[in-house]
DNA sequence: AATTCATGCTATCAAAGAAGACAAAATATG
DNA sequence: CATATTTTGTCTTCTTTGATAGCATGAATT
């Protein structure tokens, strides 16, 4: 399941993919509507700053907007990125690759074979829908 | 990421799906060939009779033995006995349903439709792997 | 000076992971 | 038949980890 910073991330991204990205949008704005703690929420945007999907003005008038277009900000990146891997397994992760302390050996692990095959469907997936999806979904 | 919990399990269903189903296998011989911590396989064991997929012997020449083929083993149904929902969401959760509480309407959360969309494509992955699976890789 | 973002720290809570002690059941043996 | 041995079953506790959330203070912009 998607920890709730991972739903938050994604209702905010929504949020702001419905305005105008010319205009920044207040942190607080955000919060109320999409009923973020506001606190929580901030280290969320911040995140997503470092991360080049959005940008923020400070002082008067400020706020946040998007950098990419929504259809360009896939949901395999947020979860990613708030949730972690997509692989089911840490020895079958492409972004989080970890070794099982238990398997000795990979090239004879069944399990990771299976798994490596059910990431490759997941992303197949993930990597098609966007945040304009959930828009689109919403109109 | 699936918990090592039901990565343990998997593991172990493995271990006996390998073996003659007739002859019971020691926890103790499946705790240390498959590297699993003795008292915590025991539970996940436990977990597996209650649920009719292993069935135990107590006594000399007792042990744990499947009760079901490997073939008859979905992987989703051990990890949703595991690991919990297959859903990345609550709200679209079959088995274990729950109201998100930031959402005021399901019918028009785009969140909730695209991810009933993640979740029905995944279970189409998912419910078509099997214990077998994993053992044929193995070989 | 007012507004707004930026950063770091702390507290709380729940769940996962692991291990020990003792109880109950089945079998073997004399 | 009685008892010892083997093996699973139950209960309890401990430690560790991660998610969630709130607070306090600093820095930048208008």
């Amino acid at each position: 399941m998607l920890s709730k910073k991972t739903k938050y991330a994604l209702h905010a991204l929504t949020y702001l993919a419905k305005k105008d990205a010319n205009e920044p949008t207040l942190i607080l704005e955000i919060a109320e509507n999409s009923r973020i703690p506001r606190k929580f929420l901030e280290s969320i945007l911040l995140d997503l700053k470092k991360q080049g999907i959005l940008n923020s003005k400070m002082g008067k008038g400020g706020g946040y907007f998007l950098r990419q277009t929504p259809a360009q900000i896939q949901i395999s990146t947020i979860i990613r990125l708030f949730n972690g891997p997509i692989a089911l397994l840490p020895c079958v992760s492409l972004n989080y690759y970890q070794r099982c302390d238990e398997c000795t050996d990979e090239m004879t692990c069944g399990l990771n074979k299976v798994f490596i095959d059910v990431r490759n469907e997941t992303l197949r997936i993930l990597e098609n829908k966007s945040i304009q999806d959930i828009v689109n979904q919403e109109l």
